[in-house]
DNA sequence: TCTTGACTATAACGTAGCGTCATCCTTTAT
DNA sequence: ATAAAGGATGACGCTACGTTATAGTCAAGA
């Protein structure tokens, strides 16, 4: 298939000055010139500009792009994997930065504080990175249901220590839940005891504790889909090895 | 706190030549200029400086951040959840585009063939920005818990058909039960419709319907901060509520 | 045949958002 | 006291195009 300039590049998405400046910098020539001075792309130089596109996408300036495709040993499939990767890693800094946004319009509320450092993560990249290596991916799954928690604590007016109390149960409650659940028993040691934490978090909440209503909070927890996501996220089936253990704690 | 320029630039992992140039452009300007001529900056200019990143990262020109920000009824709240929703199309693009490199890899491959017009699937903004026109605002304002209850629905098995209907329900439940909350009777007629709309939802997710579980998970959207809070961002009071209405509807 | 409108070409200038010196002053650490 | 680090201003450069301006080409209708 020939295409025209302008076919080019409304298929692709950009415009007729682009391509005529990446023939400029012999970036991206066209197949072959028209008897009538026009310039004709064939299906090698599709390819080459979804390349080039890619390569745009992550911010590689131009010359490089030149360098990299067009060098003696490349190998588009390989290449082709590292943007891969490379997008992965974009789509990563996107969700920090809307983790970071979640938060920040939460703290904007005054549900919850941010340090100043906080208010940046997520915009620079290397660090990121390292953070990365160093504490994996638990902080970022479990960032966003912090943020929540931030909100709630505020709004049920808890004191800052409170509110971090309530944080660090919270913690404590899940990764000892995480751990209950491998071991697959809920009327095991370790559940009770997540049971016990949980009835402690719950006691910053409620005025007053019945064993009836924290049983059926825990049945609440396997019949809304939206507080069964939450604790499917720590492991599948979670909301109802919560509840069963939750019905040997209670009696 | 305060920050010298190239405390903040670390900060914000920026340049301080950027910092700079934000001062000349006018687009942020230090809080005070010490008795030596140096630059510093306060917790206002940490928020505004932060703010400014926000729109850089979605590619908004300086002029047009400064204007934004600058503009009299600017809402910070409001600009922030816009920020939101558009990182969250840009995450949606990213997505695009690591399905057509997904594909571009198998095609290279030799596992299946592209058309020409496959192979620039993503890199095109212009429809989602039309697409943010459209649909203004609204939304937006819903994606987070649309995106919530995406993932949730198809926990849960449902068709997307089934999932739009209960996008469509949650919505008319929403609605409903903030209008039937400011005329305040739980036992009237528009309260024991958002009743009759739960439990049209519920149906959804259960296997079996029942009284009684029903009035347990209502007790449980006063009981737990989390659920409290998603009701209470309907209105105050909002969870209690709808309890209250669900009492009389489940007799 | 003539005209009109959509495409095409090259050339040239303009721009945003900084990077990168160059030059000089101030503060801090040793 | 001296060096290193941090600060300021000014000026030029650069990338990746956008934006005219001017002119040739082509298909279709009057």
């Amino acid at each position: 298939m020939e295409y025209s300039i302008n076919k080019l590049a409304k298929l692709a998405g950009i415009s007729v000055r682009t391509l005529h400046y990446y023939d400029e910098i012999e970036l991206l020539a066209p197949k072959r010139i028209s008897s009538n001075g026009y310039r004709v792309y064939g299906p090698q130089e599709i390819d080459r500009l979804q390349q080039i596109l890619f390569y745009r996408e992550l911010g590689v300036p131009l010359d490089e792009i030149k360098r990299l495709i067009g060098s003696k040993n490349y190998d588009g499939i390989v290449a082709l994997q590292g943007h891969l990767s490379a997008m992965k890693a974009k789509r990563d800094q996107i969700d920090r930065l809307i983790a970071n946004l979640e938060k920040t319009i939460a703290a904007a509320k005054g549900e919850t504080i941010m340090s100043d450092q906080e208010k940046f993560t997520g915009f620079k990249q290397k660090l990121i990175e390292e953070n990365e290596k160093q504490y994996g991916r638990e902080i970022r799954a479990r960032y966003g249901d912090a943020v929540v928690e931030a909100s709630n604590a505020k709004m049920m007016g808890l004191t800052t220590e409170q509110y971090e109390k309530t944080q660090d149960l919270s913690r404590r409650i899940n990764e000892s839940l995480k751990l209950a659940y491998a071991q697959g028993d809920p009327a095991g040691e370790l559940a009770q005891k997540v049971c016990a934490l949980h009835r402690e978090w719950l006691g910053y909440f409620w005025q007053h504790y019945s064993k009836e209503a924290h049983l059926g909070l825990a049945q609440s927890y396997v019949d809304d889909p939206r507080f069964r996501k939450y604790y499917d996220d720590i492991a599948e089936g979670c909301a109802e090895f919560l509840r069963d253990a939750l019905q040997v704690y209670c009696q």
